[in-house]
DNA sequence: CCTGCTATTTATCGATCGATCACCAACGAA
DNA sequence: TTCGTTGGTGATCGATCGATAAATAGCAGG
């Protein structure tokens, strides 16, 4: 991900193969426009890459183009189909699954990059974050909603339909990690600087919320089923 | 706040008194950055305005002086001094008062333009959002603290200084409320409908949890003071 | 009705930005 | 070494943007 760009050691021009110079042009553009978002220009990207502006055009047409190669590298790339299975593992408490989940998506997901792209992108309107949800919603907070109800010993998904305050309470908990990034990397406010005891707790402090109102929902449905 | 802004009836140019029209360029500017940023075209704003683009730099000498006078309106105008004599009220429970805050906060405060003109300068690296989590910390996330270490029946934080994982146990609550709006006006997802119910829900499901770390925070302290 | 003040517009400057094109030079094939 | 392919650069175009200055028009006071 981290490619060492050199600045053209002295005034020469360096030739690289197409998908060298393709690789390290994407990735000053995630850097980049992570840093001053999709609005900065490519006069600038080029020169942090010690390269002239045209030649990003002879790479992409556009710089649209370049923009939402961003966009599929960051977002699409890094999900991993394998958190479902870590997080429907039942073997382990679902507590330490949460946490084990949380700790790899920070490293790999929640990143000065991807944050910062990504809430650029929602502002701007993009559709990638809409998407992105939807990837979360299916491969995240309805397994954990689907484990939550098993972990509160109630009925699975598939005999009582989930609730929007269950999917709601898995919300609380992602959005109690992703918005201590939020605070990291875009307001760039000091925040406790231990993250493995702020996942801990944070989930500690946010799970036993979501068994709750899973017990509530079941208890609301099983007084609906008998009237 | 919303100046109903006359297209200029017909052709003709309309003469406003200088705070009429100062105050229509506000409430405009405050409209039009929070939907495309700072960044947006002083001749677009100008358009929606049914004014001319010069215009505006008799108002304000530089773009950059009308969006620090945003700034001034929606983040340090919105604070209101009460809302720590409502947290600190302590002849109704504290969810209550918590639930009674969080309400008029959404309203007053977690608004379209509110939300978005702040993620926009917090991305921008303007100081204007740790200024304000500055005001966040002294008005609402230690006066909490202090409250829950009251509903704990634990000591008060002039006796025992506040943990910096009680503080983050106040983020999570005020994490989660934000959050919601994120997804509303930044992603522009599906949220649920009922507003009261969300914060009721996410009050009740990040309260315990507070609760339960200032009960161990708490508890190690007396251990460490044995010891 | 006239006159002076000033709110508002018209016209335009200089800088910047995305994009294009003709030209240059690095490297492999012969 | 020569030469062709192609990665890379210099120069520049047209559009856009913040900002300025001169011209215009609405309105109050006489």
């Amino acid at each position: 991900m981290a490619t060492k760009t050199k600045p053209a050691p002295d005034g020469k021009r360096q030739r690289l193969s197409p998908e060298d110079r393709e690789r390290q042009i994407v990735d000053g553009a995630i850097q980049f426009f992570a840093e001053v978002g999709s609005g900065g220009q490519t006069r600038e990207l080029a020169q942090r890459l010690g390269i002239t502006q045209p030649l990003l055009y002879r790479y992409f047409p556009a710089k649209q183009d370049l923009i939402e190669r961003v966009y599929e590298e960051v977002f699409i790339g890094r999900w991993k189909g394998e958190w479902e299975d870590l997080i429907s593992d039942r073997t382990k408490p679902l507590r330490e699954r949460l946490i084990a989940f949380y700790e790899d998506y920070a490293r790999d997901t929640l990143t000065y990059e991807w944050i910062r792209i990504y809430m650029f992108a929602g502002l701007a309107g993009e559709d990638i974050n809409r998407r992105y949800i939807q990837l979360l919603e299916k491969g995240l907070l309805i397994p954990v909603c689907t484990e939550v109800r098993d972990a509160a010993g109630a009925p699975s998904p598939t005999d009582v339909a989930i609730s929007s305050l269950e999917i709601e309470a898995a919300w609380n908990i992602h959005a109690a990690i992703f918005y201590y990034f939020v605070r990291k990397y875009i307001y760039q406010t000091p925040v406790e600087p231990d993250l493995a005891a702020y996942i801990a707790d944070t989930v500690d402090r946010t799970l036993d919320g979501a068994l709750a109102i899973t017990r509530e929902t079941i208890a609301a449905e099983q007084q609906r089923v008998v009237a």
